[in-house]
DNA sequence: ACTTTTCTACCGAACGGCCGGTCTGATAAT
DNA sequence: ATTATCAGACCGGCCGTTCGGTAGAAAAGT
């Protein structure tokens, strides 16, 4: 009821506050005054300031993770599949601004542990990348190179979008996605 | 003489120390042990953690600039400038990583002039590389396309290397830097 | 040659302020 | 009456910053 509503906007109004300023110079009376609450009841829905990042972080990847690994392994041609892998990750960029911001910049503010998790969640993603990549090159869709590489340069690509995409600007996000998904599949074209 | 020495060391101690941590998480304690100072006499030799930070920002992309400018008005084919242009900045990325992780993570912590000129450089960087990409195109050296929309994937591709390589690594600077200069171009290439 | 002054580089204590976090008594809802 | 929720004062601590002081070298005066 009402006390989840409550948590959800600290948690939104932190997400953007961690967002605008960074986790450090964001203030907890920045944030209960945001919800329209006195610093000290925050603690009751919050056990720490570092605990709030951590939960920010929490399921992020989830949805994205999961849409690139159904299009790395579904059907159609290594070159169809990198393409909607491309897609769905900039989607997925694109439809969360703030989360991708705090999680880039935030992330060694993170206790160890939760650091560990974030760091698995790329490597899942970049494996997911680099398996379509090899089986790509393997049947000669693909032009020959160091597949690590050619992931990391293709996710460097698509999540670069957080820095310079305006949502309220000249292009829709889809419009984004798939000039990028093309440009994906280019890079990797003999 | 000896002054000239510190305030290398401190701006140093201050360039790691601002990677590691960052700019708010970091404190004027940790800079001084660095260096062997007390903190009040970091005062000595600088007016406050603010100015600190935006002397680590100043003439910083000045060189890759330059470098990046030189190849998008040499001689040769869209392409070869293109590809001499990417190859150029993605050395300037690596040769330099604490310096483009704080200049990248720390940018908002800047004053409002300071940030300006950030976004000056940003801009004119974009600019080099826009230029020759729209040259390529009509010549039909390069796809049809947005050349603002490349540009930019192909800045985040670079840009992006910062986050993932390792000094003592597998690779060398000059072997990513080739492999990309070599995406760059036939991420646009026809 | 010897003394005195000036300057540089630094010390280290202290300061005000804000921070994250705690506590308690009051209030509002049931 | 009981419980969930909150207001607001409060705490210790660390922060960036200031400042009076000083050792020692260099420069100037005699």
């Amino acid at each position: 009821m009402r006390a989840r509503q409550r948590e959800t906007a600290i948690r939104a109004a932190a997400l953007r506050i961690f967002r605008r300023k960074g986790y450090h110079a964001a203030s907890m009376q920045e944030i209960a005054d945001a919800v329209g609450l006195y610093k000290g009841s925050l603690y009751y829905y919050v056990a720490s300031k570092e605990e709030l990042l951590v939960r920010l972080f929490e399921g992020r990847t989830e949805k994205v993770l999961a849409e690139v690994a159904a299009a790395a392994s579904g059907a159609g041609s290594p070159r169809e599949r990198l393409s909607a892998m491309a897609r769905a990750y900039v989607l997925g960029v694109l439809r969360n601004l703030d989360s991708v911001h705090v999680y880039l910049r935030e992330e060694h503010s993170l206790p160890p542990s939760a650091l560990q998790q974030v760091h698995r969640e790329q490597k899942a993603m970049r494996d997911h990348f680099e398996r379509v990549i090899v089986e790509g090159t393997s049947r000669g869709d693909f032009v020959q190179g160091d597949p690590k590489l050619a992931a990391l340069a293709l996710l460097g690509m698509c999540t670069w979008v957080h820095r310079w995409y305006r949502p309220r600007g000249r292009l829709t996000e889809s419009a984004v996605a798939d000039d990028f998904a093309e440009r994906a599949v280019r890079m990797l074209s003999p």
